[in-house]
DNA sequence: CTGAAAGCGCTTACAG
DNA sequence: CTGAAAGCGCTTACAG
């Protein structure tokens, strides 16, 4: 049998209700009283039991954060960010494991942290639905993308996508290549391949070079999505650099190069998307354009934090990144 | 305010129990009902209040996995086997995520645990500290370790990591290996590593070969362990292979040699222990001893499973692993 | 500073 | 097949 308040009351001759106070330092007690109550907890070995404690108080200061492992990198920095942040905010977090494209997965572990009345949930990695946003909005419960955009009705933290595509294509044509690739991700149904794709596109026509449009090649920013692209660009399309769609697309890329005898950079120019710690594993290592995903997992939770009081809607978030030269790159 | 259970009943004209009985599909009712309570739960939007639940049935079926992603890699299968079983058996896990080496940190999600009152708790990537398992003990929450070994008084789930290190380098001796190094862990105070240490020791005396002291480096099991560990065998103690404590140490070693000109496996042979998808995705792909993390995550939670009715311990279970030969030893 | 009491939303014998 | 009632362990006005 659990410890429960009831038992340190009876050992302390106080009621359940001064007991709870102390225990959770609300109330006025003295300070007497309060020492021996909790020496009497520790003694019994008595832990909260929170599902009580929750549906008395009728709230929980959880919040849950779903996320997939699969095929992407930056889960880490975004995950540590998020415990750190919630750690100084005295939040707990609960986290579930879902697979991409799982909609019926998804949507149990979504009703899973409904019915724990999570007060706001955090999507890593993932894309919810619609319907998925549907069924959170009914509920009342707030949602946040954390790590990239989405077309759907939700807000999101994320970079500005755009201007990575712009940009990452900006740095190349600087560096003097001229027929740039574009791999690992679908631009035509990923919103976030879409983004960048036009901001690709952008500089481009900037810079008034032509977008072929065999030299984008589709994927879903798995490193296999790299290896089949560096194949492509060997075979059929040539291109003087690629602009991989993450970390894990790029290094494929690398590999893929490598395997058939394309030598990086010296024949073909790379950079890569995302700057996970994979950009300093690789040899050579990866020019990449760098998020921030930690302080995207940072300013996720504080946005939460804001919230409390306000009933607003979150506001979209837009975090800075850079583009950091490594060996993957034309050196100048 | 969130819909309830009275709620629906009021609207059904029926009693709180009998709508109770219905969702949960417990005891008798007519279907024709039942489908008028179910629909009218999925119009007004019902969700159960899991605290109101777990505190009334006195119990629940979710069980918390608590783990670091950080240095090491192998979780995901991990994971992917968990999740997988946790799915068959209709159970639930949450996730709370620890800093490895913070007991403070450890002491905290674990009191979250037992506060949330899960059934059991698995720990990943990490060693839980004696005094954290006394606490479980004492709070009668069954704890478990996968994926390693450890010599505190819980039980785990992992390979016999006497016979990795031993395997590893009579694998290596059997190609011709002369001069074999040990790097990445701490083969005195971890406990994983003194076992595979021993391993190694055997299969050298075995070999009548002499384990000099000089050939094994320490480390945490990191890729940067692994960086300086080929700084130490390129500058100080000539090798002819090297195991690697872990895809990360290889990974590491790898990458370093390789900065530093010495070449693989012309020069040093090097086989890595874990054999996660890090080992094809390094040029050349790493040789190693694969471990089976996701039946290690699918057995744990089936050990669990056996554990609900007879109050037994739980037995320390020893997974299988092979030898994955691939482009970073000696082809013979 | 402390206690009695109501209530949080559900579940489960028990009786019918 | 259905309902009234007690109870799960805590919290929180309210009264003193």
């Amino acid at each position: 049998m659990k410890a429960k308040i009831a038992d340190i009351a009876k050992i302390a001759g106080l009621s359940v209700a001064s007991v709870s106070r102390i225990l959770n330092g609300r109330g006025r007690y003295s300070e007497e009283t309060a020492k021996r109550v909790r020496q009497i907890a520790d003694d019994i070995g008595y832990y909260k039991n929170r599902s009580a404690s929750d549906l008395a108080r009728q709230s929980n200061n959880t919040f849950g954060v779903v996320y997939t492992n699969s095929e992407t990198h930056f889960s880490e920095p975004l995950i540590k960010g998020i415990m750190g942040q919630a750690a100084t905010d005295k939040l707990d977090v609960i986290i579930m494991i879902g697979k991409r494209d799982d909609e019926q997965g998804l949507t149990k572990i979504v009703q899973d942290m409904i019915e724990r009345r999570v007060f706001g949930l955090l999507f890593l990695s993932i894309q919810p639905s619609q319907s998925i946003i549907d069924i959170l909005n009914h509920a009342n419960i707030r949602a946040l993308v954390v790590g990239s955009a989405t077309e759907h009705d939700v807000s999101y933290i994320s970079s500005d996508d755009f201007q990575i595509g712009y940009q990452a294509t900006q740095f190349l044509i600087d560096k003097g290549y001229q027929r740039i690739g574009l791999a690992g991700m679908d631009v035509q149904r990923d919103y976030v391949g879409l983004q960048r794709y036009q901001g690709y596109r952008q500089a481009l026509k900037e810079a008034n070079m032509k977008a072929a449009e065999g030299l984008v090649h589709s994927g879903n920013f798995s490193y296999h999505s790299g290896i089949t692209a560096a194949t492509y660009y060997t075979n059929e399309q040539s291109v003087d650099a690629v602009i991989g769609a993450s970390d894990e697309v790029s290094l494929g890329l690398l590999n893929g190069f490598h395997d058939l005898g394309v030598q990086v950079p010296k024949q073909v120019g790379l950079i890569s998307i995302d700057g996970t710690e994979l950009c300093e594993q690789s040899r050579p290592k990866m020019t990449s354009v760098t998020q921030n995903f930690q302080l995207m997992g940072t300013r996720a939770v504080r946005e939460f934090m804001a919230l409390e009081d306000s009933h607003n809607k979150i506001e979209t978030v837009t975090i800075p990144f850079e583009i950091e030269t490594r060996n993957t790159t034309k050196q100048d």
